[in-house]
This record gives C-alpha cells, sequence and structure tokens, in this order.
DNA sequence: GATACAATGACGCGGCGTTAAGGTAG
DNA sequence: CCTACCTTAACGCCGCGTCATTGTAT
C-alpha cells in the first residue's frame, strides 16, 4: 500500500483485531455487531476488510455501557440511534424492569430459605 | 381400546394435553421436557402416545419451582434425581447466585440513576 | 514461503414457541 | 367423514463462541 502521508497525521483507522484489542470485544462479536447493523465499521477497503475511526469506538463503548445495563441489541440499536431524552426514557423503563428483578431475586431467596430449612427438618 | 376396568379404580394416566391443562405447561414443553431426559411419561403406547401418571405430575410440580427460582433444566435432572441433602446444597449455591444478582441489580440501578440524571443536566 | 492478519460461513447452546405434515381415536 | 387429539420434524429467536476454510498483507 502506498504510504499516503509523509506527514504525521492522527491515527484514526483501525482494524478490527485492534479494536478488539482497545475495547476487549471479541473479533466475532464485531463482527457480529456489524452484521446486525448495531456497530459498522467506518468503511471497508477494496478487499472487504473492515476499518474503524474514533467515532465507532465511541458508539462501541456506549453499546458496552448499555449492555452492561442488560439492554437488548435491539434496545441499544433504537436507544443510541435516538437524542438524550429518548434515552433518559430507555433508561427509566429499563430502570423498572431491574427493579423488578430485584424484588423477585428477594422473594426467590426468601423462598430458598424457607425450602431450605424445611429440607433440613425432613432430613433430621 | 377395551375397557379395561368394570370397576371404577382411580384415574392415573394422562396423555399430554390433559397434563397441559392441568400444569399449565404446554404440550411442546412436555414434549421437550421428555425428548431432553427431564421429565418422561409413565409409559408410551403401542401408537406413541405418552401417558403420565400422578409421580410424573409431581415431579413436573417440583420441574416447575426450580425452574421458577432460575434453575437451568441440567441442574434440575440432577437435582432432583440427588437426595434431599444434594437438593439442600444445590438450592445453597444457586441463593448465591440470587444474592449476587441481587447486589448487580441494585448497583446498576444505581448507574441509571446517575446517568439519567447526567443526561438531564444536559439536556436543561 | 512463512506468519499474522483479514474475510465469510456454518454449527452449537438454552428453552422452548411456532408452524407443518401426517397418523389415530371416537 | 369430521373433529379433536396425537406424533415427529424442523426452523426461529438471542448473542454470540468456536471451528473451518480461504484470501491478503508483509
Amino acid at each position: 500500500m502506498a504510504a499516503e502521508s509523509s506527514m504525521q497525521e492522527k491515527r484514526t483507522d483501525y482494524t478490527v483485531k485492534q479494536v478488539s484489542r482497545l475495547s476487549g470485544v471479541s473479533v466475532r462479536r464485531l463482527h457480529f455487531y456489524d452484521e446486525v447493523g448495531l456497530l459498522k465499521p467506518a468503511y471497508q477497503a477494496a478487499n472487504g476488510y473492515r476499518f474503524y475511526e474514533e467515532p465507532q469506538l465511541l458508539a462501541l463503548q456506549q453499546i458496552l455501557f448499555y449492555r452492561e445495563l442488560g439492554f437488548e441489541l435491539k434496545q441499544i440499536r433504537q436507544t443510541l440511534g435516538g437524542a438524550d431524552f429518548e434515552k433518559a426514557t430507555a433508561l427509566q423503563s429499563h430502570r423498572e424492569v431491574l427493579k423488578e428483578n430485584l424484588c423477585r431475586a428477594r422473594t426467590l431467596i426468601e423462598t430458598i430459605d424457607k425450602t431450605i430449612t424445611h429440607l433440613k427438618g425432613a432430613i433430621k
């Protein structure tokens, strides 16, 4: 390939592998995110190679953030496309889901405790 | 089919549909549980029809119970096969999983709250 | 020509839901 | 003959991990 610039400009293009190392996301996942339209590379070269730039890296961080919260990928796609207030709305409704999970977990733990004492009572 | 007994004996044989209605579990799921060896019918008639009896209904209740708690089917299979103290052990380790979920849910909610106020601050 | 990348493609998992196509009981 | 049931088979969903195969850059 031609050395395109004699001047040193900022490194802005990253291959899948490089993005993978930077973000901790597997190459397979990057492929997958591309495939489902969640995170497209900045462009693909003539040979098919994917190249990512800064905006994509930022988007990836956002994706990872929402994923951590338990959002489904579809949801993330929609949410990231929207404005801040839409994100806030999505977060709020997701908050309720989490709160339900939390309550459920609590009652399940109680149920387990009862069951355990019950079983142990039966053992003696 | 021959009317096997003139005396009325307890109804002990249930078809998939009947078990489905009794338990609220879909026929498909009964098939599936059979397939993966989680819950086999008492027997299958010559025509391939599945028939369940009381012990299977009880087992199904147990399965549903552990499933509610979030056990994987494999785990349930092992757990139900074991003695009471093994069940207690399984329940205890699962309890810890749930406790972690609970903690995670709490921190996630905190994170969401921060993010929301952050976003709203940016909106204004 | 070796090495280290890159690509696409397909299968697998978990736990079923959902057709679809065909047998059977009454 | 109709209807309501039964069967097995197979694909779809989600979010990738894990090969396998082949192409490209150095």
